[in-house]
DNA sequence: GCGACAG
DNA sequence: ATCTTGTCGC
């Protein structure tokens, strides 16, 4: 069973770029990172992604909750509302967490640890999607992504498994996870109470198949169903 | 200054 | 993110 609610702009949302970051400078100060996290395989994970109709001004985000040990699904939900924030590069939170807060409140039972599409800590401002998301919510979050951004690192060796740094400049901001023999990696990094080895370790074991976790795989086909059938929000 | 840039 | 058909291969 599926619950859909509709999701509303915060009233006192950031209307100009400046003032999201001064929003992501302010919150960056809130992110705990000496959490290991939960282990791989244990507990909940749930996933989410959000889908946008620019033209129908709609924005459904989903979020799948998957038994860790299994990756059967035990719950999910999606909200749908109107468009919060323009795509800016840095600043994709804005665009995603109003409808992101509402799927995962709409949620039956605990997130657990929460899997984003996009960033964390690997950030122009280190306080990617996932970190805010974290420090919203005060969940566990860590980020998985499929482009490697703005930053640089060398191809991981062929084998599943193996991992290169993800670097700005001389920091590790993340690291590429070969989720699939010979296959384009994914760009892993921790958003909050989510060590960046564990991060690593849990994306390979929420991705036995495909390239992709199946938290991104479930969350990403639901948000786009959902965005199809999505009556206009109010 | 110009371009590139998670989704 | 989204626009979009068929096609090659396991």
């Amino acid at each position: 069973m599926t619950t859909t609610v509709t999701a509303q702009t915060p009233a006192d949302w950031p209307a100009t770029e400046e003032q999201a970051r001064a929003v992501q400078d302010a919150l960056r100060a809130r992110v705990v990172l000496d959490e290991p996290g939960p282990p791989p395989g244990t507990g909940r994970v749930t996933g989410v992604d959000v889908a946008y109709d620019d033209e129908r001004d709609v924005v459904v985000a989903a979020a799948v909750v998957l038994d860790a040990a299994t990756l059967a699904v035990v719950a999910e939900a999606t909200a749908a509302g109107r468009i919060s924030f323009p795509y800016v590069p840095g600043l994709l939170a804005f665009r995603e967490i109003p409808a992101v807060l509402a799927a995962l409140d709409a949620l039956p039972c605990p997130p657990g640890l929460v899997v984003c599409d996009g960033y964390g800590l690997a950030h122009p401002r280190r306080f990617g999607l996932a970190s805010h998301l974290g420090v919203l919510t005060g969940l566990p979050t860590m980020g998985v992504a499929k482009n490697p951004f703005a930053f640089t690192y060398d191809d991981p060796d062929a084998p599943r498994g193996s991992t290169s740094p993800l670097l700005a400049g001389a920091e590790e901001v993340g690291r590429a996870v070969r989720t699939r023999d010979g296959v384009k990696p994914v760009f892993v990094s921790a958003g909050h109470r989510v060590s960046l080895a564990n991060a690593c370790a849990q994306t390979l074991a929420l991705a036995p198949a495909y390239r992709l976790p199946e938290t991104t795989r479930r969350s990403d086909a639901l948000c786009r169903a959902a965005l199809r059938t999505a009556a206009y929000p109010a």
